[in-house]
DNA sequence: CTACATACTGCAAGCGATTGCCGCAATACC
DNA sequence: GGTATTGCGGCAATCGCTTGCAGTATGTAG
């Protein structure tokens, strides 16, 4: 049913080969018999089987994309980045949501592969020992999370932290609350243990709760810990938890950005958008999944054997209007 | 280098013929030789070429999904219900956003369409024509956007459009405006033209502005204008349109769910999660992503030459806290 | 006029699976 | 015990395209 190159073939009375050529490598062949093939294509309207064009040739022209959870908005940007970035180089990009089931993304990973040329996985969830077992299958690149031996794209949080605990500070807030993302998660243990740092650095007492997930949901339910908490200023896992957070403590009377300090993490689009606007750690999303992109596509193009290359990014914090100073005590 | 089917065969002295039934069609297997099969298969590491089953096998068990953007709230629910359903069939799913480039649809659909068993275009941006071009590659499903001839999930905006109406004149509002969304979607037009019916329908003023993309800002933008106007009431292309104006409203002083009332469209996750809490038109996204892959799944499994299906969802007023009384004048 | 590049195009061998058809042996039946 | 059945497994064709190699024609040089 499907037109098929022979078919182009038979129509101009050339042989598939040559058909072939003109259609995608138009220099090795007579420009004038090239022209008379892509009129004769176009009058068929034959568009080529990609799958069989992958099989023999080995490549596909895709990157694939795997990400916990579209929903969160944190990722969309970073795909959007990855898909313009990827674009620019002709390569499609196929995304794999995986609905934040670890155990998935290894299983999806694994066959999202054979399809593409090369993967990228932003924030997975899985152990890093299954994660170990991806690396294998190169060209790989793991976006905001470090797994060993493979090509990674990292986030230091620890100078975005410090610059919140130390903004906080010269607002006067002397005890303040970390909420705790998911438990497993490895963005959490780093953002954990940089608000550790920083708060002993400054001499702040801290207080955690947790873990979140990383839901507007989980930020309602934090929202009743700190109100019963003494705390001046809360410090969210993520941007979702800091504006579920503010929400319900809008409800329960307390003025976020007058009674309480709050700042999220991600700086995702709604930060700016909230009432009041989110101040927040400014994660560069957008970039990392650029850097990716550029990673994957430079190994595979020489896949060499050194070892694969790690970039660290950096946060920084955006001051908006849910911090403010320290209420007189 | 990768372990192929012939490996597994040479390994167990079996043929390739034996092999690849043992793997993909246990029965026609002696279970015994299927278990030496099986254990070398693994012994190995072997990983089934899908591009070449694909190619042998006329089939992908993949299903391609496109949406205008990822980044707008309405769309993950409707993408994950899809997965999820899809998932359940045994069925994967890739994600295509095209991020807001209607040119770019009917081509990347073109392509997708290639890797892909059946496609689901979601809210497509492209005009009627260029779509019609694709009703041929079925089986594809046109979701949230009438494509004459194409299969259809369609939503009815008339219903909550009334409710709506009703639900603010009910309370005292006499005069309401409309934000519309693009100038060329569709789905404004159906808005639109059911708020129109509406209103007229209940005696109500209605005043419009806009086209307005579906993003925070343009809500933003539009506060300015709803501002400098007398309505009492805004009803929103969209939640994005409809967050955006509350926010720019609340730092103009206006206290949204008493000096005036804002109800948006689509009843995505963050209408629960404003404040105030957003009155909202439920579309019900979820439901018309499972019927569009049960539709595609249907029609993958027999491709019928009749008049391919068309389902209408309907949809109805969620009232939360953005709407109240009219102000007293 | 022969000899040798040069430029195109065709031949045919894959890419790695699936699958219809056939043959063989073991089992069943009478 | 002879023949019809049935169950397994192998052969080989096929999916649609790419690509190394070889062949032919044209052009240039000697």
């Amino acid at each position: 049913m499907p037109v098929t190159l022979a078919d182009v073939a038979q129509a101009t009375g050339l042989s598939a080969s040559t058909v072939s050529r003109a259609l995608s490598d138009p220099d090795k062949v007579n420009p004038h018999t090239r022209d008379r093939v892509r009129r004769a294509a176009r009058e068929l309207g034959y568009v080529p089987n990609q799958t069989a064009r992958s099989l023999s040739s080995g490549h596909h022209d895709i990157i694939g994309l795997i990400v916990p959870d579209i929903a969160n908005p944190f990722f969309p940007p970073i795909i959007k980045a990855i898909q313009a970035r990827a674009g620019l180089k002709g390569k499609t990009v196929i995304i794999t949501d995986v609905d934040e089931h670890p155990g998935d993304e290894v299983q999806r990973a694994q066959v999202i592969r054979k399809r593409v040329d090369g993967l990228i996985m932003v924030s997975p969830r899985a152990s890093e020992e299954r994660l170990h077992e991806l690396a294998h299958l190169n060209p790989i690149v793991f976006v905001n999370r470090q797994v060993a031996g493979a090509a990674n794209v990292l986030v230091d949080n620890a100078d975005g932290m410090a610059e919140a605990v130390e903004h906080l500070t010269a607002l006067g807030h002397r005890k303040l609350a970390y909420l705790n993302g998911p438990r497993r998660s490895w963005s959490n243990t780093q953002r954990r243990e940089a608000i550790v740092a920083a708060c002993a650095a400054q001499g702040v007492e801290l207080v955690e709760y947790g873990p979140f997930e990383p839901q507007i949901q989980a930020g309602v339910r934090a929202a009743d810990l700190v109100y019963a908490s003494e705390v001046t200023a809360v410090i969210a896992y993520d941007d979702l938890i800091a504006l579920g957070l503010m929400t319900r403590l809008a409800e329960r009377g307390v003025r976020v950005g007058h009674d309480l300090s709050v700042i999220g993490i991600d700086d995702s689009p709604m930060s700016g958008m909230a009432y009041p606007t989110l101040t927040s750690i400014h994660v560069p999303g957008a970039e990392a999944g650029m850097t990716a992109v550029d990673l994957v596509l430079g190994m595979i193009e020489n896949p060499s054997d050194e070892e694969p290359p790690v970039v660290q990014l950096e946060t920084r914090l955006v001051v908006r209007g849910s911090t403010a100073l320290a209420p007189a005590t």
